[in-house]
DNA sequence: AGAAGTTAAGTGGTCAGACCAGTGGCCGCT
DNA sequence: AGCGGCCACTGGTCTGACCACTTAACTTCT
């Protein structure tokens, strides 16, 4: 078949050759140039079908490192957000309150499931939205809400910056801290839920 | 940041094109040499961002012809990912975790949104699983939230099977038409969560 | 000998230019 | 009007070049 393309094949190959030698998170990958070399085919080809086992998550580049494996789980979903990225304020409305949603969700569920280490780590984040949240969700010990987090932050801020007022994120830790759900919640309520409606 | 790659700002790029020009489904983009004239990029940096679009089920490329719109809701991407998931414990039970917080979400939400016609729509659904959740969810008019619970109960049905008694069905369908969001909770938790929680 | 600085090789990231292989419209011929 | 061929344009591929960055080996100085 001439009609196949060639980084449609070389993804296949790429992925075979991945499977046959049984490569693990961490480990690297032959150079670009290596696998235009045995694969037969130029390296531009390579790197299209590279790009596509990157936004799957299956790997990673480094420049001037090379190629790895990104350890599991770190695949799927980024893209459900894909097929959804164009279109207009019907979209971001419902991008905006989904992320809200979402993130009042890991708040509570993070509270239940609050230990005195992932405490710590949440103190040392930085008084940031996007660091301090992530800590958050990631205290919840599921890591595809994880993914799911970070893919609509990562949307979300292409078309917002927000920040929040330190005391927020002092009233928000102690919440934690008494593993009040109610007070978490609250705090999220009022600060960022009753903010973001009225900037929309 | 001089560090950002090109291909990745190509990419958002080009979505903002898309979405700035409110390209349908079916519309020709300007073509890849233009787009790199245009972005002043080189060519093979567009066509790692228009893979990745590709791939993302938005765009679809026809040789000699051009670049075109695609309908979307026909995710290649989730089939793709099929076959790359690892079936390991943690992650199913991150599935089922994910999933019944969002359906209790999406309860919730529901049925603080509720309208006489969405409740008779729920009521014309059949009484399985995921023809009335799908309703619910429906129910919420945030569109990107149905687009992730579609997928996740894609996932999750590849894993599961489950079916509920129909007196589950009748007693949060009036939940809902009391609009009594706690009593829509209560069922969801007692039927739901609670048979999903033992069998795990 | 050990530490500090320098160099060179290798890697991903990007670009420009060339050619191939389809598509479709234009033009002239019959 | 209908046919056929030409040609411009499109995506698909390859090559070679250069940049930015990392690493490790090498030199140099103390």
């Amino acid at each position: 078949m001439t009609t196949s393309k060639v980084y449609i094949e070389t993804f296949w190959q790429i992925h075979r050759m991945i499977e046959e030698a049984g490569l693990q998170p961490g480990d690297r990958l032959p150079s670009e140039r290596e696998l235009a070399d045995r694969l037969r085919v130029g390296r531009s080809s390579v790197r299209e079908a590279l790009r596509a086992l990157e936004l799957l998550g299956l790997i990673e580049t480094r420049r001037g490192e090379g190629t790895f494996m990104k350890p599991f789980g770190d695949h799927q979903l980024i893209q459900l957000l894909g097929s959804f990225i164009l279109q207009g304020n019907r979209e971001k409305r419902d991008l905006i309150e989904t992320k809200l949603l979402m993130e009042r969700m890991c708040l509570q569920l993070a509270c239940k499931r609050m230990t005195d280490e992932k405490l710590e780590r949440i103190a040392q984040a930085d008084r940031m939205y996007h660091s301090f949240f992530r800590r958050i969700v990631e205290a919840t010990d599921n890591y595809l809400l994880l993914r799911i987090w970070l893919v609509l932050s990562d949307f979300f801020e292409h078309v917002y910056t927000v920040e929040l007022p330190s005391e927020c994120y002092e009233q928000m830790w102690k919440a934690l801290q008494k593993r009040s759900c109610e007070e978490a919640t609250a705090v999220y309520e009022q600060y960022v839920m009753q903010k973001m409606s009225k900037e929309n």
